[in-house]
RNA sequence: GGAGAGGUGGCAGAGUGGUUGAAUGCGGCAGACUCGAAAUCUGUUUUAGGGCAACCUAACGGGGGUUCGAAUCCCCCCCUCUCCGCCA
């Protein structure tokens, strides 16, 4: 969410940041915010007006011990007025609020002044590339998904039987490297000092609302209709709302975790894309990093984390590249971005395999999450970040491709896997 | 799922209609005493909105209601705990 003060206080210089990503519009919200405060100021009146009188007729009791004393009664009758009044104005405040409420919650986060002018992905900045001598040379690979049918680790078909399309099921070896890849991640990120959780899966509407997957991208999500409770997106979500509504102390940051969970995306709106294979299914897993920080460093934290989810990628040895994301690219909630992507030989390019953001006090503002110093006044929002470390699935697919032998039937294992799976080959 | 108890400031814990934004204790901070520390004493210590400011307003799980006035009374919801049932 955006600061309405900040939005009140420059609204050209917002205006021209949130042009960046597109068509948004702050003059709605600067009206109702003008409207709001005027009746706020007329009712807070009406309020003082009422506690004076509330006050003097328990004085008056008091003193001439008759409730019912002409006086008193003169005074009830003008706290009643004062409350018909307070009636009328009250339900238009908060309307006003909640409509004010409303359109703050459906703006995105301003892209950040480092963000690199664009409007989509063909705006994007490639930053670095690694690992290009890892790049397959031999143009016959298979792709993954048929690698791993004929396999038998990866079954597409009775999945759909099971669930529906877009799902896979993991078999013998498979569901052995998919657990491999999931404890080996996390154990090089506990390592580097994330604090590793298993957090809920099942996460309520206000916790989805303060990350910003609501109230815009509903369609998105899985929902558990009986329960307000949703599948969780991402474990961004139950990791930063770890700490919704708490003032913590500025000693406690930098706050660093790291946590598996499945990820259940309803990939509306992509029907016709990545129809095959692991790339892109309703459940997956991930292994995810996530970082509440002081704002003096959340610029260096951003990049330490990026380094942090670079590291799986060079420990296994697969070709990638960092790509900046361009302002009309951006996530809702972030402020600045970097997608890590993989060398996917089936696809002959590089493919989003990790996504890194620097949300600052956009998801802490929604969800009240701050910090005090000590000695200081007031309280602070924290800053947020979040990136993969990585996309587990995205990570076999990579594997299984760029690590399969000239024979078209066996996959070496990275070297850095093979004490998780005590074999060289699958 | 059934029965009961309860949700108050950083924590503990008072408060059942009228200077209670909230006693008291602990913790925190500042000061005094001390060479320094402990102990002791004194003061201080929630958050948010509005206003140039003085200042005003709101908040005792959330939302409604009664009343001139609600932490206190009424209704609905949420959560926690205990016992029973069920279950991994």
């Amino acid at each position: 969410m955006l600061d309405i003060k900040q939005i009140r206080e420059n609204p050209q210089v917002v205006q021209e940041l949130l042009n960046r990503r597109g068509n948004y519009d702050i003059q709605p919200v600067l009206q109702l915010d003008r409207e709001q405060r005027k009746l706020e100021g007329m009712r807070s009146q009406l309020q003082a007006k009422s506690n004076e009188i509330g006050r003097l007729v328990g004085q008056k009791i008091k003193a001439l011990g008759n409730p019912q004393a002409p006086e008193i009664e003169a005074l009830r009758q003008e706290g009643n007025a004062i409350k018909v009044q307070l009636s009328e104005l009250e339900p238009q405040e908060k309307d006003l609020r909640t409509q004010i409420e409303a359109l703050l919650l459906s703006l995105p986060n301003l892209p950040s002044d480092s963000t690199p002018v664009g409007r989509n992905e063909d705006d994007n900045v490639e930053v670095r590339r690694w690992g290009e001598e890892y790049i397959p040379s031999n143009p016959n690979l298979l792709p993954h998904w048929e690698l791993g049918e004929s396999l038998g680790i990866l079954n597409f078909e009775r999945s759909a039987k099971v669930a529906q399309s877009r799902f896979v099921t993991l078999m013998g070896v498979g569901a052995a490297l998919e657990r491999a890849l999931i404890q080996f991640m996390l154990d090089r990120q506990v390592a580097a000092g994330y604090v590793e959780v298993i957090p809920p899966f099942l996460i309520n509407t206000q916790s989805l609302t303060a990350t910003g997957q609501l109230p815009k991208f509903a369609e998105e999500s899985f929902k558990c209709d009986q329960d307000d409770l949703w599948l969780t997106p991402t474990a961004e979500v139950p990791l930063v709302n770890l700490y919704r509504d708490e003032i913590l102390a500025a000693e406690d940051l930098p706050i660093y975790h790291c946590a598996y969970t499945p990820c259940f995306r309803r990939e509306a709106g992509s029907y016709g894309r990545d129809t095959r294979g692991l790339i892109r299914l309703h459940q997956f897993n991930k292994v995810e990093l996530v970082k509440l920080v002081h704002p003096t460093t959340s610029e260096s934290e951003h990049q330490k984390l990026v380094q942090d989810a670079e590291a799986i990628l060079q420990a296994l040895q697969l070709p990638y590249r960092v790509v900046e994301l361009c302002s009309g690219d951006l996530g809702f909630s972030a402020a600045k971005t970097y997608d890590l992507e993989v060398w996917l030989p089936s696809s002959g390019k590089y493919r989003e395999i990790s996504s890194c953001s620097n949300c600052q006090d956009f998801q802490a503002r929604r969800g009240g999450i701050r910090f005090k110093e000590a000695g200081k006044k007031g309280t602070q929002l924290v800053h947020t970040l979040n990136g993969s470390g990585l996309a587990v699935g995205r990570t076999m697919a990579a594997i299984l491709e760029n690590y399969q032998q000239s024979d078209g039937k066996t996959v070496r294992i990275p070297a850095a896997l093979q004490p998780y799976l005590q074999r060289e080959f699958l």
